[in-house]
Formats: C-alpha cells, structure tokens, sequence
DNA sequence: TAGATTGTTAATCGATTAACAATC
DNA sequence: TAGATTGTTAATCGATTAACAATC
C-alpha cells in the first residue's frame, strides 16, 4: 500500500504558536530598533522564556531560514511573522457595541498593535451615535447592513450585552461578516463555516486566581 | 518498593479546565435564573460544544456529585463553581495604568463578572488623579506604596505603557503584590515566585486572521 | 578546525476522547 | 427493570521537549 504523503503547508501553525508569535514579534522589533542584525533562538527563549526548540519550530512556521551558529536576521524575520500573521495588511473590522469594552478595544488599538483596524463602530444609544472614539465614529445600528456590503468587510468585534449578543451575530453573518471576536459570554450558535473567536475577560482571571490561592496555600 | 499515592487534592485543575469553568458558571447561572433544578453533563456540553466526557472532569474538580440519569443540581453547581474559582470572594485588586485599556477595565466589571473586584486606579498623569471611572477613583501613583500595605492588596493588573512596565512592576512586587495580571506586550522579569498572568490581545487576533485566511484560500 | 546553532526526527508529557462498570 | 448518566480507567491525540545529525 501506498501511503500518501501530504506536501507541508506553511499554514500549518498550532493554535500555541500562533498565539507565540505575536510576543515574538513585538520582541524582535524591539531589538530592531536597538540596531541589532542577527538573533539566534537560543537568545529569544532566554528572553520570553520558552524552550529554544521550540522558538526554533515556532519560527519554521513563516518558512525562514535560519544560519547555524549566526541565528536569524532580524529584519527578515520581522517581515515574515507580520507577513504570515497578516498584521502587516489592513484587516479592517467593524465593532459592535459601543460600551464600555467596546470603546475601550477602540482606543486601545491606537497605542498597541491590535493586529486588525476598527474602521466603524455601531450602536443602538442615541447618545453614542455621531461620536468618536479614538479616531472611530460611532454609527447607528442599523447602517451596518448597507455598509458591510459595501466596504466588503469579513470581521466582526462583538462587545454588546450578553443578552443580544446571538441575535446580532446572526445579523452580522447575514450582512457577509465571515469572522467573529466574541468578547461577550454567550455561546453564539452560528453556521460552521464562520469563524468564531470567544475572549471571556473571566477566564484569565479565573486562571491568576486559582494559582493566587494555590501559592498561598503552599 | 512501596508507590506513594499523592492524595487528590481539589486543587488539581488543568489550566484549560480552570479557563472553562468560568463559561459553565455563566450558562448555569442563566439556567437557575429560569428556574431549571438538574442539568445533566450531556446537557452543558451540548450547549458549550463541548465533550459530555470533559464536562464530567472539568466539574469533578470542585467535589460535586452528580446523580446518574439525573445529572446535578444546579443551585449547587453554580455554588461549588464559584466557592472553587474564588469568585465568591472580594479578590481586591489595584490596577495601575488608567489609560485607554485601564480605564475600560474599569467599567467593564461593572456589567461582567470579571472574577475580581478593583478597588483603585493609579496613574502619574495629573489630569487623570482625582477623577472617577465606573465608580473607581484614579489615585496619584506614589500612593501605591502605602496603600497597598495597609489595605494587603496581593493583585495588581497592569496597564501601562509597554515601556515603564518591567519598572513598575519591580515595584508592584515590592509593595506585596503577589500576582500580576499583566496587559502589556512586554515580558516580565521578576521572581519566581510572583504569579503573571500574561494577556495579549494580539495573540487571539493572531489566531482569528490566521483561521480566517486559510477558510478563505479553501 | 571547533563549536554553537539550525532543523528534523524521536521520546515524553499532558489533555482530550473513548470505553465501561456502577448506579439511580 | 431498562436505560440514561455518572465517574473512573484506558486509549488516543497533539504539543512540548530531548536527541542528534547537518552546517556555517
């Protein structure tokens, strides 16, 4: 029998790596900008604390060639994770619900790399409509229909109160919103072929929280 | 050779398990408000899409029992949950940095259960001391020092910009703070025996912009 | 050349899933 | 009783770590 042989495909990244990655990312321009050429895997696991096999499969990902003994060249390398990750092209996203989290991932994205550009947020609060935040104008609701097909958007950041949240991700796929980055605690209930993200704040919490009380303990 | 048997100590939870157990609490909770009084494994998972099998071990972590064909009782459930995650519990916290992604922290626990309770703000811009955000006073930085030894505060979440971080953190760690819930890009280096609970935004868009791109190359 | 580092393959470790006896 | 569900033990799966040959 013939066993068939899958070619590898440069997206084969875990789930692990590619949440790795960024944090590589944000070190390595640093170091760039420090005027530093080359780094070897060894020197990045040193610094964000992670076995250098495993920075070195990590990094194998983007398809980068490392030279023993030297490392990698740090401005390559740069340009391959921003390129793999897509950080690099404008990811453009419309944010639903313009609360308190919601205004918050706005101004956030100013000062941080966020990864993806919020370039319109939606709202039922008549008083938040027509504002601004960070640089983001607050629309009504209900333009997001027209909008979405329009400017061809496929991400969505849901930050509404719980209780709408599956109602107005519905809509959102019924607009073409292929993407959803679910920070509310609903289990949204959608078509397999969309791609949902959930970020509950509570988790990490319950995480640092456990190993408080487990240190305490000790 | 005589094994020893370790004793199985409640407080054996997987991270993965402690990150789900905050996702049970919420969709229970919502089940006991309308009134339901069992709720079987199958059940839960169903509704989290997740394996009847995980939902039994993840929920044994707390000491439930469970009744065969009936399942648990959910008022209990609820309880166990949030006694095991320490949720129940005030969990005071500092946060330093009332900045864009501080501030909507801030607000943010007032709609969600964020797990724990952050009962000031401290900041060196002047034009933020003295003011309030959802509910919390911003306190002038150098006031850290006294107040978290008088009050014994042991969580800090950081949100400040990428570049005081490491520092501030130092001195997080020699006012008492036990725990660091760390928002910035940067790495911590601290004693091991301080607890970081590292959360990058960028990690979960990352994993979102990657699963987006290959469901749209196929 | 000698030695550090890459890059791959194998071993280990831990989490998820499957199997199944106990039980209500 | 019959059958669904708990709760535990075993099998599987995937990620991390270790080993090692290739190479600059």
């Amino acid at each position: 029998m013939i066993a068939v042989r899958r070619n590898k495909i440069s997206g084969q990244a875990s789930e692990p790596t590619l949440r790795r990655l960024p944090g590589y990312l944000f070190y390595l321009k640093k170091m760039r900008e420090e005027g530093m050429l080359n780094i070897s895997a060894p020197t990045i696991g040193k610094e964000l604390k992670c076995d250098p096999t495993q920075v070195v499969k990590d990094l194998s990902v983007t398809g980068i060639k490392g030279k023993p003994k030297v490392g990698y060249n740090v401005y390559e390398l740069c340009q391959v994770i921003e390129n793999y990750l897509g950080f690099n092209k404008p990811n453009e996203a419309f944010l639903i619900g313009a609360g308190n989290l919601g205004s918050a991932l706005m101004a956030y994205q100013e000062s941080q790399t966020l990864g993806l550009k919020i370039i319109a947020a939606f709202d039922v609060d008549k008083d938040k409509v027509g504002t601004q935040i960070g640089g983001i104008h607050v629309l009504e609701y209900g333009k997001i229909f027209s909008l979405a097909d329009r400017l061809k958007v496929k991400i969505a950041i849901l930050t509404t109160p719980n209780n709408v949240a599956q109602w107005v991700a519905e809509e959102l796929v019924d607009c073409g919103i292929k993407a959803i980055w679910n920070f509310t605690l609903t289990n949204l209930d959608l078509p397999g072929e969309i791609i949902i993200e959930n970020t509950s704040m509570s988790a990490f919490a319950a995480v640092l929280l456990r190993r408080l009380n487990d240190s305490i303990i000790k």
